[in-house]
DNA sequence: CGCCCACTTGAACACCCTCAAAGGCTGTGG
DNA sequence: CCACAGCCTTTGAGGGTGTTCAAGTGGGCG
């Protein structure tokens, strides 16, 4: 977990490789090369970046040490009890977060789309308390934490924006909280594919149908659910003319009713 | 919510009167009073504020906007949609925090003790998405969120707390998560017991017994179960002789048994 | 004292889990 | 290219946990 890439050097650049990543990026890179990247060239600068940067406070932003990182499918980007160096955005390609039960459970925590930042929460104690896996071949940005608080020192803007990251990982672990809380395991279903369909479409991303990137088993380990409850539920919607499942494949047709589903009390 | 009390300059400095707050702090208020207060006198000091602050630090930090106010129990200090502009730091007493369901329902998404931070959520969109309540007589105080990010940009120790703090709200969120999804009723209570007993033994308080200050319906709502199994499951842990219960007031006799059920599989 | 609210306890039922079996998809190696 | 293995998924049947509805008790406060 060291960054010692002869690639990642501050001043070096991308050399691109012809693999390719889902999602459309268009440049793409060795899986397990790390590169020095600036933000200034990102696509995903509008969700990660705040808007209006003088041009002064880019160059600073573009000084924070940050290399992008390419994780193979299945592989992990950090585990529990790893020292807490780094955060990570997702740049392309999606990740679960999973937290380890004494006995050996296990349970996901999180579902990481484009432009969300993972292992935040690894700064209280100083090192991480979950494991992020990469559900699908994708890239993130590691940045230095504390280059990156050094800059939001200097940059107040910077620092709104790390502090909104902050905080949007908070309202989603308490829309997930209400979701595990109050709901019948069809509402959260309903709930969970909304959420998806609304994050994808703020991604420029159909937001009708998509992929999902984790297992039967994963989605009930999300929701509080048993693998076999979520395949039932998922061919009692399709039933019911909600959505249409093929595999991993989803198409929601009755948003309207998927609506009311995540909403009513029953 | 507007600061308007006549104490409420930062000159000022409080005028005690005799109205007794639990959990024995020295000083007192008048119930929706609000005072200028300083860190650097606040007994709570080792918690919200780090290690080895040089002197021009903490003179620095004491000049943050920040004001104490008292909350009698049952009121709240901000509700859903309301303008983000402080965050707040209990001082004494206990809140929790409640999400609101479109269709009504409440889920209790949080349980709060001195020391712990409330409404870091509402930075994300600029106003708060659930609702703070005092769950007994309380006081907070109420930082400026803006003059906060000021001292926090030029006292790097303090950003780094601050971080830190965010950081705790996050992974108290995934405990709680964890508790959500993979656990039964009987080892969500468990589990919560042993929280609330850890955090309260933290605050020099007895871990062995103490007064819940949530009714069986808040608890209830806070785990994920209804309010009639929450009452059968402390009947069933008595009856266990793992614990005693008598109306809120809530002894630990056999902490290894109530580990063993927050940690087994079954 | 009496009201209200919180809490307790019981019984029937619903939801979801567990166990089990079978079919489908994917990737690997012959 | 096919065969096979392994995993993912689906579907069924039965049982357990927690919910719902209902009634009754107890404590706190005016």
């Amino acid at each position: 977990m060291s960054f010692d890439s002869p690639c990642a050097t501050p001043a070096a650049n991308a050399r691109p490789q012809p693999i390719r990543i889902h999602h459309g990026f268009e440049d793409s890179m060795r899986f397990g090369e790390m590169c020095a990247v600036r933000c200034s060239t990102c696509a995903l600068r509008r969700v990660c970046v705040p808007e209006g940067l003088s041009d002064e406070d880019a160059r600073r932003f573009d000084d924070v040490p940050r290399v992008r990182r390419a994780v193979r499918r299945g592989e992990t980007l950090f585990r529990a009890g790893d020292r807490f160096e780094h955060i990570y955005a997702v740049r392309a390609g999606s990740f679960k977060t999973v937290v380890m039960h004494p006995d050996g459970r296990e349970q996901v925590t999180g579902y990481l789309l484009a432009g969300e930042l993972l292992g935040l929460g690894g700064i209280a104690a100083g090192h991480h308390v979950a494991e992020a896996v990469a559900l699908e071949d994708s890239q993130v940005c590691a940045i230095g934490f504390p280059g990156l608080e050094a800059v939001a020192g200097q940059v107040p803007v910077m620092q709104r924006q790390l502090h909104r990251l902050f905080a949007a990982a908070i309202v989603r672990d308490q829309s997930q909280l209400l979701r595990l809380g109050t709901m019948r395991g069809e509402a959260r279903l309903a709930s969970f594919l909304l959420d998806i369909s609304a994050r994808l479409a703020a991604l420029g991303y159909s937001p009708r149908s998509f992929l999902l990137r984790m297992t039967r088993e994963e989605i009930g380990s999300y929701l509080g659910l048993q693998l076999e409850t979520v395949s039932r539920m998922f061919s009692r919607l399709q039933a019911r003319s909600i959505l249409t499942v093929r595999q991993r494949e989803v198409t929601l047709v009755d948003t309207l009713s998927l609506g009311e589903m995540a909403n009513s009390a029953a």
